[in-house]
DNA sequence: TCATATCTACCTATCAGTAGGTAGACAACC
DNA sequence: GGTTGTCTACCTACTGATAGGTAGATATGA
């Protein structure tokens, strides 16, 4: 299963947008990343939106491989589960959830790139609400937003404060505030 | 009361930063918002790492000025007033808030910025604790980390969306998750 | 089957524009 | 006369993007 040239380029984009943003990421930066010229960067994303929007696609979609995986009737292994989901996107001095970032940096960033953050942020709320109406929860819907709200919050409060535990703490707070 | 140059430069750099990223804000954007050349900006703040930290560190100082005008017994109301001065921060298509932005960016940015980044944070959930201890609510420290970390991911999730009514509901949702 | 044409995935070279930063001149003010 | 604040003029490094070209795979047609 050998990776694509547009696939390593992705990849290397992630890397960068969720370490130093996306206005710091370069197309030379990248080219030197996968091992080609910039200009052929430019061949299989004609422009920096371009990269982006499919960056951000991308990233959703493999998000969603995952939310199908752990979605399961047990209330609280799939809000384990969950929470996993975004714990694993936090590496300090390294990464946060790429959505963080594009949401962050949002009025700054072209539409289509923005409309998919968009969608991404949508995309967990609807599964959590699914979950929560699933278990008789009330307010499932704002509940929902709420939980993925803390979650990114608590991603950046974290990376920086270089500290993982006030991730950790907020998680296990908002689940609380759910499940009791 | 006039207001000094060194006052004007950061007030040009907090609506540049809080409109598209410390990475996406120049000298010289400062240099023509304020009518001075970028060389003068580098007289008042030599690099911009220097500039950023005296950034936030106003940011801060402001804020805390608004957290003791707020400050009072009545629970209630003391929350709707420390959720509306997260709310006045977010206008769509604008600004979030600085340390929402310099939080996201974290990974890539100078650590004396992101000491003073961590310093917001922390400030804003001590105020929160000392008034939830006051009213005997449990956990105090770690629901004012769950409040500080739903607002900044409010403001995030309902910029990238370009949907005010996102953060409202988050908000309300976690001011209801303490109260009750 | 061989020649022609097209496509893919790169390359080199270059562009205009912008980045952060510096040196040194100059004027205003205490 | 020194301090403060601003200027002009410049530097090097880098940005996204484009032009034009090429080797090799693939498809088309006589």
């Amino acid at each position: 299963m050998s990776q694509t040239m547009k696939d390593k380029i992705l990849q290397a984009a992630e890397d960068r947008v969720r370490g130093a943003g996306f206005a710091e990421m370069s197309f030379r930066d990248l080219a030197k990343d996968v091992g080609i010229k910039s200009a052929s960067v430019h061949y299989h994303f004609p422009t920096k939106p371009d990269l982006g929007e499919a960056l951000v696609q991308r990233y959703a979609e493999q998000f969603e491989v995952h939310l199908e995986k752990i979605d399961q009737d047990d209330l609280q292994k799939a809000l384990d589960g969950f929470v996993a989901l975004y714990s694993q996107a936090l590496v300090l001095n390294e990464s946060i959830c790429l959505c963080a970032v594009m949401g962050a940096e949002a009025i700054g960033l072209p539409e289509n790139v923005n409309q998919r953050t968009k969608a991404f942020f949508a995309m967990n709320k609807t599964w959590l609400e699914h979950l929560f109406t699933r278990h008789g929860i009330e307010d499932a819907g704002d509940k929902a937003g709420l939980v993925v709200a803390a979650l990114e919050g608590g991603m950046i409060v974290a990376s920086a404060s270089n500290d993982r535990t006030l991730f950790d703490r907020v998680a296990r707070t908002a689940m609380a505030s759910i499940t009791i």
